[in-house]
Parts: C-alpha cells; sequence; structure tokens
DNA sequence: TAAATAGTGTCTATCAGACAGTATGAA
DNA sequence: TTCATACTGTCTGATAGACACTATTTA
C-alpha cells in the first residue's frame, strides 16, 4: 500500500520534478594510481633476490588542462556505467588486461580542483603486473608514459589536479593494507619463498622490521593460518632455488581472510 | 617551463573546451548512515548496565521518488563544497549539531539506483549520540524520522534507492572499526569502565566474546596503549560505583592509534 | 673450501586462557 | 547476610624475541 493517496498523485510529483532545477555536476571521472612491484633481477655472481620497487604509472597529459604535466591515468564514467565500471574499462584501455585488483579509494570533490568545471573525481587504486603496462597504446588525451617510484611521484613531480593527494592517500592505503590483509598475493607468484613474501612487504612498506619473520609466520598464526606450505602430490614439500643457494620451502597463501582486533 | 609552445595555445584549447560535449550527472547527494547507540536504563533492584543497542536514524520521504518509505537522510552537494563538506552540512541539518565522527563511506552509482536521473550517491556514516537527534526539524522532503536497530532496517524495512545496500555496507565498516580502531570512544563518555566498553563493543559485533577481557586488556597491549587509568591529582585511581555494587577502575583511551599487522 | 641464503635450537620473559577465589558495597 | 559485579591468584601451555648454531647449495 503506497504512502500516496493513489497512483495519480506519484505521477503527478514525478511529472512536476525537475532535475535541471539546480546545477549539476559537469562530469563524474574514475581516476586510476595503477601500482606495480617492479622486479629487476641483479647481476651478481651468486643467486640473490630480484629488486623489487613499488612504482606507479602516470601519464603525460597532452591537453589544457594540465598540459605538460604528469597524471594519473582516468576517464568520465557514462550514464550507463557504475563508477567501479568506468573504473575498470579504464584500467582495460590502459593495461589491455582485464584482470588485477582494482579497489576504489575514495571521491575528491574541492571545488575548484579542475579548472574545466564542477569535476568529481573518483579515485582507484589498482595493483597490476609491470607486463601489463607494456602493451599500453597511447590514448588521446596523453603522451608519455611513465613509471615513477612512490616518492618520486610525491616529492619531485609536479602533478596535475589534486593528483599529488590521491597518489599519497593511495599509497598510505596499500601500506595498511600490505599489513593488514593478505594482498601481498597480488605482487606474488603462486607459490614464493618467504624471503620473497618478507621482500614485497618491506618494498611497499620500507619500515616493517621483523627479524624473526620466518619463524614466527611458520610457527603460529600462519600454521592455522593465511599461508601454507606447498607439497607436491605425495605430500613432499616442494622448495626451490631461484633466488639462493640451499633450496628454499615454497609457501601458498590459503584462502582465509585474517580478522584483526585491537582487543584481543 | 610550459608543455605549450606558448600561453596563446594553453588559451586556444581552453576556450575550445566544451564541458557539454557529453552527458553530465544529474546530482550527487551525500547520504548519512547515522548510528547512534541508544542508553536505556534498566528499572531493576540492583545497579546494573543500562541497555545499549546500535541503532540507525531514518526519515519517511514525503514526495517522489519512493514517497512513503524509510531513506536514509541526505541532500545534493552544491558546486561550492565538497562532498565531505555536503554531509557535514546535511549532519549539521538533522541533528543542530556540528560533531561527531563522521566518515565517508563509498559511493553508488549503479545505473538506474534513482529513477530521477543519473545520481551519483555518496554516502557517509556518522556516529552521534542519541541526544542529537531529538532536536531534529522535519526538513522539506521528509516527514517522520525513525530510530531502527540494524536487523529492523535490514530485514523489516522496505528502504528507498539503494539505501539497503548502504547500510549493510555501513553496518560492516562500523563492526571493523569497531574491532580494529578505537571508534568506541565515540560510543562512550570520556571516563568509562571496562564492564561499558566490553558492552559497547559488543553492541556494535555481537559475534565479540572475549572471557578474559578485562585481564587482557588491563595487562598487555593496553597498558603501554590505547587506554589508561583514569587518576585524581594525588595519583588515586578513580573509581564509579554507577552500574555496579562495588565501584569500578574508570579507564580512558589515550591517544595512541594502534596499529595491526597479521605479519607480527 | 668459502660464501650465501635457509632454517633450527634454545633460552627467557611474557602472554593467553581457564577458572577458582576474594573484594566491595547495595539491598 | 546475600547478591551482583569487580577484580586477583595461580596454573599450564604457547608465544615473542634474541642470537647462536646447523643445513644446503653454488662458485
Amino acid at each position: 500500500m503506497s504512502y500516496l493517496e493513489n497512483e495519480n498523485e506519484e505521477e503527478k510529483q514525478k511529472a512536476a520534478y525537475d532535475i535541471k532545477k539546480y546545477r549539476t555536476p559537469d562530469g563524474a571521472p574514475a581516476d586510476i594510481v595503477m601500482f606495480t612491484l617492479t622486479k629487476r633481477e641483479r647481476k651478481t655472481v651468486t643467486k640473490t633476490l630480484p629488486i623489487r620497487e613499488l612504482k606507479v604509472m602516470l601519464i603525460k597529459r597532452r591537453r589544457w588542462p594540465f598540459a605538460g604535466k604528469w597524471a594519473l591515468p582516468g576517464g568520465f564514467c557514462n550514464v550507463n556505467e557504475s563508477m567501479y565500471g568506468a573504473a575498470k574499462r579504464e584500467l582495460m584501455e590502459e593495461t589491455g588486461v582485464d584482470g588485477g585488483h582494482l579497489e576504489y579509494l575514495g571521491v575528491y570533490s574541492k571545488p575548484g580542483r579542475d579548472p574545466r568545471g564542477w569535476i568529481i573525481s573518483h579515485a582507484f587504486f589498482a595493483l597490476v603486473e609491470e607486463w601489463m603496462l607494456e602493451h599500453r597504446q597511447a590514448a588521446d588525451d596523453a603522451s608519455e608514459v611513465g613509471l615513477f617510484t612512490v616518492k618520486e611521484a610525491l616529492e619531485e613531480l609536479d602533478l596535475a589536479f589534486d593528483h599529488h593527494d590521491i597518489i599519497a592517500d593511495a599509497y598510505q592505503r596499500i601500506q595498511y593494507q600490505m599489513l593488514e590483509t593478505t594482498i601481498a598475493k597480488q605482487f606474488l607468484p603462486r607459490h614464493f619463498t618467504l624471503s620473497e613474501l618478507y621482500q614485497v612487504i618491506q618494498s611497499v612498506v620500507p619500515d616493517f622490521e621483523e627479524p624473526n619473520f620466518i619463524r614466527k609466520i611458520t610457527s603460529t598464526r600462519s600454521r592455522q593460518g593465511i599461508i601454507e606450505e606447498v607439497r607436491d602430490e605425495n605430500g613432499k614439500p616442494l622448495s626451490s632455488n631461484q633466488y639462493s643457494q640451499r633450496p628454499a620451502q615454497l609457501y601458498r597463501f590459503t584462502d582465509l581472510v585474517p580478522r584483526l582486533s585491537i582487543y584481543t
């Protein structure tokens, strides 16, 4: 039973509604902070871990506004898609790949942030693999593509719009998530050694230090937990000596979603 | 040095830019999930804790669309304010109070979510005190105001728009935050007993159970930590027998921001 | 054999978890 | 005195953190 007296009243109100009575936004783009963890083999005598560095992908704007400045890749949302859909489409256009981790970051709506008008931007962050960024085709409103360390992007570049703030926020978010969730798996092969895991964490959260890392993660939490040893069909532990002389046990993430609490 | 050949080129591009080339959104409202923890004294012989219940404030819509249905309070963002500013203004209009915890939740943009057109909604959640909701004045597009338990709101009411999803997401978020951050302080007086804290946590996260709660929180983490005993000017511990026969030690939250990690 | 990384032994202090027992003040 | 709530004692097994030690491979 409707609150309105009758259907007729509803129709009348609907007809009287004027969507253009107030000023409306001039656009709602999705901007994406695309993080990748580069992996560069070291040319040393002995086997060793590759150098991993967290980088962010930027494009140089060709047009007004902020022509010539580095900016986040992004594009306007269409009427028939959700913001997440727009971001997914953008990510696909930039990488040519439909995959990877894509997550909403927040809204950026400070008045005056875009000289084109009232533009409410939606930031996402994506975790992609390095090779995904190589197939990129220069889009219409962009020219060069660059991969920068987060430090470079935040401290050395003169970024377009409020993209400096967005990248800073995204960096903070990814650091939290690296420690509180299992997103490390986005940056690792399916099977990995504990040194690799440790290195991945450190390359995203430089302050992270845990002298007894292996001991700790293999003893308690993880054994009931978030990672597990990889074994072959006979139950024999699998190891790899790709990055070390002595072969190291391989691990994989389980599907367990860790829940943290400050009260337990 | 500019990427453009000269200032003239920039002016030309700017003049040629047509903001109305594409269809633009019809509005960007901020909708607020206002949580409050009601506190009802029990009429018992002996002193006891009040009953606390997590509730959400809804208003009954008077106009099309969804006239007669319960909905989140909210309103459209203006061109000269940020989304957060719009939410803050809404919160002020609804409660008459400029305070409390207000936090961004996310964007809701599924095509067709609003029959008025292309309306991209921004959800916030607020933690307010019960008395703040009493001074509310009926706004133009709303009539009744209601306080519902989250369970009622999610399971029994037929809500407007996609507000069911929004409330569900907000509920999940507040549950995480209750366990991972110190937002419990938003629901407690400045000085509180550990039973009160325990009760607040449980009223937001019903599954939370910790038999040795007092022991745990007073021994380790908290002693270096998130809460501390309240003492008078002579260093004598302060206690309260407001809710119990035997007076209980009072505590307060410190300014420490807890950092959790699955790897330590 | 030396070098490099992986992993274990071992020790101590602390913590978790259980549960019985004591303390305080109101009814 | 009884009752309700607030603690404390005490025990066991697990964990954290440090650091020396052993293991496995390559050069």
